[in-house]
DNA sequence: GCGACAG
DNA sequence: ATCTTGTCGC
């Protein structure tokens, strides 16, 4: 899967927001011509300690709830975390992650926001601009916009609107009855209602729509097979203390 | 000046 | 997100 569009290697504070501002006037915010029928996720790692993204693609069948492909990339940290100019931080290791995929997916799902963002630009819109793919975001806190009243139940649905113009900018998504809601917006190519249905028919048993979930589960295995931490010191011994022999009684 | 602030 | 120690519940 090949980009339409490059991410430049260096950027700024003004240029990012240059090319927010430049970029959101192409978001196609129409639904797919069809239903997606196979989905990737996407999640990112980060080493502090080494300043390394490990990004990870997990692309999912929706009507057999099966895993197609799975693609890691490692890539340097070149940005840092700002709200807002989120996407910066993480575009360079997911570009390479969907890079490795051999499929194209119908739509992606990303581990962030998409117009649901003060400039209408989140990380879904961005790298669903870069693909030119339908991309929704849902994240697992709040960013831009008012919450409704939302119901208990799985499958409830409420609106986030915009602070100033109280038009729609995502929703709140209850993917488990009496669980915290996920926050959808779509990002390229989705519109509302579009994006609510792919979240709930990728939801699963749990909070994340499983291909997000399972992308951060590939995420959290390869920072910890290429980035193990070790205690700095081992632990004392502790000379009072005689271990159990196997085998031996329990007492005397 | 104060609070809010995706990952 | 990462770091870090403990606690609660199936």
């Amino acid at each position: 899967m090949q980009p339409v569009r490059r991410h430049p290697w260096r950027v700024g504070y003004e240029q990012a927001v240059a090319i927010q501002q430049r970029l959101r006037a192409q978001l196609r915010l129409e639904p797919p011509a069809r239903p997606p029928e196979t989905v990737a996720g996407l999640d990112v790692a980060y080493s502090r300690r080494t300043h390394t993204l490990y990004a990870a693609a997990v692309v999912w069948r929706i009507a057999e709830a099966r895993v197609l492909e799975v693609r890691h990339a490692i890539v340097p940290c070149r940005f840092p975390y700002i709200p807002g100019l989120f996407s910066f931080r993480e575009i360079p290791a997911l570009v390479a992650v969907l890079e490795r995929l051999a499929s194209r997916p119908d739509a992606l799902v990303c581990d962030g926001h998409g117009i649901a963002h003060p400039r209408r630009f989140g990380l879904a819109a961005h790298l669903g601009l870069l693909f030119d793919v339908p991309c929704v975001g849902v994240a697992k806190k709040r960013l831009w916009g008012i919450e409704l009243a939302l119901g208990p139940e799985r499958g409830e649905v409420a609106p986030l609107l915009d602070p100033h113009t109280a038009a729609p900018v995502g929703a709140l998504v209850r993917t488990r009855s009496g669980v915290k809601p996920v926050f959808v917006s779509p990002g390229h190519r989705f519109d509302f209602d579009a994006a609510v249905e792919l979240v709930l028919r990728c939801a699963g048993r749990f909070r994340l729509p499983e291909p997000t979930r399972r992308a951060h589960q590939e995420t959290v295995r390869l920072l910890r097979t290429h980035d193990p931490k070790r205690p700095a010191v081992r632990e004392r011994r502790y000379p009072d203390y005689v271990e159990r022999q196997p085998g031996a009684a329990a007492n005397a």
